[in-house]
DNA sequence: GCGAACCTACCGGGCGGTCGGTAGACTAAC
DNA sequence: GTTAGTCTACCGACCGCCCGGTAGGTTCGC
């Protein structure tokens, strides 16, 4: 009985996970022809055709293109709240959660961009209401930044710089990664992460700020 | 004798006058449209309902939908000529030069940024041909401004920051402007641009570099 | 023999692009 | 000063193609 029923359930259990390993397949390859091509460039027999499938067996996994795409920054929104957002959120010093964000963020863009990217260049190929959900979460991410900055300003460590184009900024600084970095390029990623972090938290720092305050006795963080 | 010549000229003139202008009103639209929706998804007939005509009227001025994307694009590549890259080269100083490609590039942005942002999200739609020829010259773009920062690291105002990572890390920020700047936002163009041109010299001009070499090495990091 | 996992064949529709016009301004001939 | 011809600036209708999506099987492991 013991014996059947294991077997049943791993029989159960094998062919969930073959259903969900497959569809994470289909996701990938989705995320990376779109990556590659642009959205609307790509068409479903593309998809179908990378994970050897006809456009009608795809069908038997997604709902509809558009779906798939939502899908596919949905999980690149999760990846973000996952990886950056939260562990930053646990550490309270600010200069020290600015370094995690951007240095997490430019790490999982290193690894692998495709989701990440397709994130922000292709929100008009969705539905009003997935568009406003995505752009509501992107909006927080911005406003996390500008918290920490605006917290960093606080602390005097950053003066005259207005927190949302300094977060704007840094963002942009950080997307761009994933247009001209090259895993088999000279420099590997964690060089490359280091060296935006390092350039990230140089451009929001006061510099006279630390200098004076050095100068004048009193200590930084 | 003289009256009737000028009529003529200026009616010929006139003529030809107003084909650019249509033509140019074509281009204008088309980038407009481009920038809101993507090349892909956006239909011949939308630029021409655009423009009030038909999608075979339209015919009549453009050759094709990738020929209307190059010349755009073109248009938008010798913009960062004559304003940015030309004016930059003209400043000796490489500070001085480095704060006039990312004011004159920023401000270029928050004028018009259709064209300009075509110009690096829309690649994909270009033939092969085109699409090298436009790519090189923005990787022109990028050297010049990585022989800036090293002009910058030779003088001792940059230390340890890689000149081609700086100059995407700059692009990026400059470019992404154009995702987030509104003209009736909280902030004005020129606001923008000086608080944008002071993060991007900040990223690069190192901190301690000012400080003698021995005061160096506490303050952060 | 039954359901999960596919396939072949097809649909309506919109796409980029073309073709054969044509209204009307202008020119030339007489 | 009429008329026949010419050219510019367009339009309606159409073409072949491919798109996203679907209906109705078929195969195969259990």
């Amino acid at each position: 009985m013991t014996v059947l029923d294991n077997a049943v359930l791993r029989a159960v259990q094998g062919s969930a996970d073959r259903d969900r390993d497959r569809r994470a397949e289909i996701y990938r390859s989705a995320a990376r022809i779109f990556h590659r091509k642009g959205y609307h460039a790509t068409s479903i027999n593309d998809i179908a055709a990378a994970v050897g499938l006809t456009k009608a067996g795809l069908y038997y996994y997604i709902k509809g293109k558009q779906d798939l795409l939502f899908a596919i920054m949905g999980f690149a929104m999760d990846q973000l709240d996952e990886q950056v957002i939260e562990p930053a959120r646990r550490v309270e010093d600010p200069q020290a959660r600015l370094e995690t964000i951007v240095a997490r963020h430019a790490r999982l863009i290193t690894q692998d961009s495709s989701a990440l990217t397709i994130l922000v260049n292709e929100l008009e190929g969705l539905l009003p209401d997935d568009r406003a959900d995505i752009i509501g979460r992107q909006r927080d991410y911005v406003d996390f930044i500008a918290d920490t900055l605006a917290a960093l300003r606080d602390e005097g460590k950053v003066l005259g710089l207005d927190p949302t184009v300094g977060a704007f900024s840094l963002v942009g600084m950080i997307l761009w990664i994933s247009r001209w970095y090259r895993a088999d390029g000279r420099l590997d990623g964690d060089e490359v992460v280091a060296e935006v972090t390092r350039m990230a938290v140089s451009a929001v720092l006061n510099r006279d700020a630390g200098r004076t305050e050095a100068a004048a006795g009193g200590a930084d963080s």
